[in-house]
DNA sequence: GTCAAGTATCTTAGTAATGAGATATAATAA
DNA sequence: TTATTATATCTCATTACTAAGATACTTGAC
């Protein structure tokens, strides 16, 4: 555990409890410190995409089709939900993602309100490649760390993030997936 | 450490090991948990800053402003690789500043092509409001980790951002800073 | 059966970003 | 000096989102 060379963030941590001193250090790191690396995160992720010419957010789509098993179903408020975006925003990213014939809507015949968004064969496909991709990518974006850190880290967030979903009350918003 | 009832997450990484065996979980985890993290951060942040009038892209400017100390005054281009965003992204941010009187563009007295952005005093004064309030969002938002949790996750975090940085060779994006 | 309240989706206006490119200035090399 | 290349900021078209509200259907109380 070298001392090492500080960091952009060290540095802000650091004017930041010299501008303001009694403010909890720790919190503050571990905050920005998330936002920062999400960034990252999501850029590289963007970049695997892209390879496959879709979005994060149809990415997203697809994925929560697909894992969701045959038929390959789903209501776009069970997806909205799921990826934290509105319902005006998974309109959008169906609609695009019919105009290419990777889902299509189906009227659900329980529910006239209703609609269900199935994946098509085409899809299936594409985002079975595009999995196979992001995979890669979320290896290499953890490849710095052991198993053992990993599952940490892991550990770590999902105590956090049970936490942080309890407080919300609902969901909205997105993630890139 | 109980075995817990699964999070979202947890269904989601069983759906995916079972979809693609071989994939590694750990890594999956790290990563989905961080992006889904992020955004209830971002919300809560978001929320901070709503009651000051601003957004966390204006945050980000003011404190950044701020925490350089006096004269308090950046480039554009500073703030943007500092924050993670486009040229185009930072004229806004700084348009919607000034039309605020927050801060104001005085030019460069060493390079005509350049501007220095300058805090004023109205804005050093919504600024130490606002960051006083955040640190508080950040207080609450970690409060369900201890002392020693918040330094592991830190430690975790910080070694996959500094590996991140040194990939990607330059900055662009954001991170509600 | 009827009405009120709730739910599912889509529409629209407005927002904040990106990416490409324009303009002006600075630095470097011949 | 003059040309070339690099830098600093801004502009513009496009994109993807949110929030609010419209429309259509369902549910449940009476």
């Amino acid at each position: 555990m070298k001392p090492d060379i500080p960091d952009i963030i060290d540095r802000i941590i650091k004017e930041s409890s010299q501008a303001w001193p009694g403010v909890c250090v720790e919190s503050e790191e571990v905050v920005l410190r998330l936002l920062r690396a999400f960034h990252f995160m999501a850029q590289e992720m963007t970049f695997g995409h892209s390879q496959f010419d879709i979005t994060p957010g149809e990415f997203g789509v697809l994925i929560e089709l697909r894992l969701s098993g045959p038929p390959y179903k789903l209501t776009p408020t069970h997806l909205y939900n799921r990826l934290l975006v509105t319902s005006g925003g998974m309109t959008g990213r169906i609609d695009k993602l019919e105009n290419r014939e990777y889902v299509r809507r189906v009227p659900d015949p329980n529910d006239r309100r209703s609609v269900l968004i199935e994946l098509t064969e085409q899809g299936k496909e594409a985002i079975d490649m595009a999995a196979c991709a992001q995979h890669q990518v979320e290896e290499h974006l953890t490849q710095c760390l052991s198993p053992d850190e990993k599952g940490q880290l892991a550990r770590l967030l999902r105590k956090l993030l049970v936490d942080l979903e309890a407080h919300d009350g609902c969901g909205a918003s997105a993630g890139g997936r």
